[in-house]
DNA sequence: AACTATTTATAAGA
DNA sequence: TTCTTATAAATAGTT
């Protein structure tokens, strides 16, 4: 689109290369804005020149958030041992672990095959799910106490606003602390 | 570029912005292989759709390495990234799970090529994900709400044990009603 | 940085 | 979806 037709391969001219450069790359972040903006989603464009200077642009989310959800994609290809080092330290099932661990190992050698990393997979997915409701079931305990002890505070309160009340020949004091505006117990909507 | 002008906002038309969404993208990416060869430069490409689809394409080097040359430039601004949590703030519950019905009644049809599950399994760990990190969230949120309220009774308690104790005389009451034996607030070791 | 002749992208229609 | 085509938009070469 232009006074000529070009062929797509290398500018040899330095200077009208970088001219180019500069005018596609700004229609380039413009047809990602609009593309954003036309069809509700978001674009991240990032050129890196010649020398190495980067340009970016964003549109419809910052480009962390961009970035990030190209990367949970392709999780596994970078830093997929954090996820693991964290797993392990947060649950004691230590047999599991280990099996685990020594099966991935194993795959580290070359010659893997299929049935071996279905097996791994079933594994990773038995890992997985015991620490998933290792997880459940230590934050259902958490909450247990904490509502137990609020029940046992909520009675020792009442105790005290009756010895109060005693003490005071029976007048009548309409809750004097109550200056939490706490009242009826929770309960747990949120999870099953 | 087109048989009409167009304005440059949301297509309200759900099938038309779907086939502009489509063309354009192509477009886009089209566009960013030719700055890529015609000005010896990388260039990056990350498109979300409004479903959380991803499409991306890299010329001149492969993805990892520009996104790499992205974060050099913005060490810092990375936070934790929280996998769970990104996902959910880029999949609105509701369009997440529209959008894994519809597959999911798509895929019922007979002829379900590998491609198709593959992106289904893609959308599934993504509405897996999303629900696991909402439901860590409310019960975050749930657990918070006890502590506060633990510590405004203890607070309350505290108030009406020293009302006590003026009514008294000054005599020193070692907790009267403490029959909870509760005492240092509970943290969570056990979630982060 | 502007200006246009052209090419290219694409909106609507089939 | 894919193709066609009229038209809008991008841009190559020029000033």
């Amino acid at each position: 689109m232009g006074r000529r037709k070009v062929e797509i391969k290398l500018i040899e001219n330095k200077s009208s290369r970088q001219v180019t450069f500069s005018k596609r790359r700004n229609g380039l972040i413009e047809k990602a804005r609009q593309l954003s903006v036309l069809c509700e989603s978001s674009v991240a464009v990032l050129v890196v020149s010649a020398s190495g200077k980067l340009y970016n642009s964003s549109s419809g989310n910052n480009m962390t958030n961009i970035v990030d959800r190209y990367e949970i994609q392709h999780a596994g290809e970078r830093r997929s041992l954090d996820l693991a080092e964290k797993t392990r330290s947060y649950l004691p099932h230590n047999e599991l672990l280990e099996s685990v661990k020594s099966n991935l190992e194993e795959s580290n050698v070359d010659n893997v095959s299929v049935d071996s990393l279905i097996s791994l997979e079933d594994q990773l997915e038995i890992a997985l799910s015991a620490t998933r409701a290792r997880k459940t079931e230590l934050t259902m305990e958490f909450v247990k106490k904490l509502q137990e002890k609020e029940e046992l505070l909520r009675e020792e309160n009442l105790v005290l606003t009756s010895q109060i009340g005693k003490t005071n020949g029976g007048r009548e004091n309409s809750s004097p602390t109550n200056s939490s505006g706490i009242n009826p117990p929770a309960t747990l909507p949120l999870l099953k």
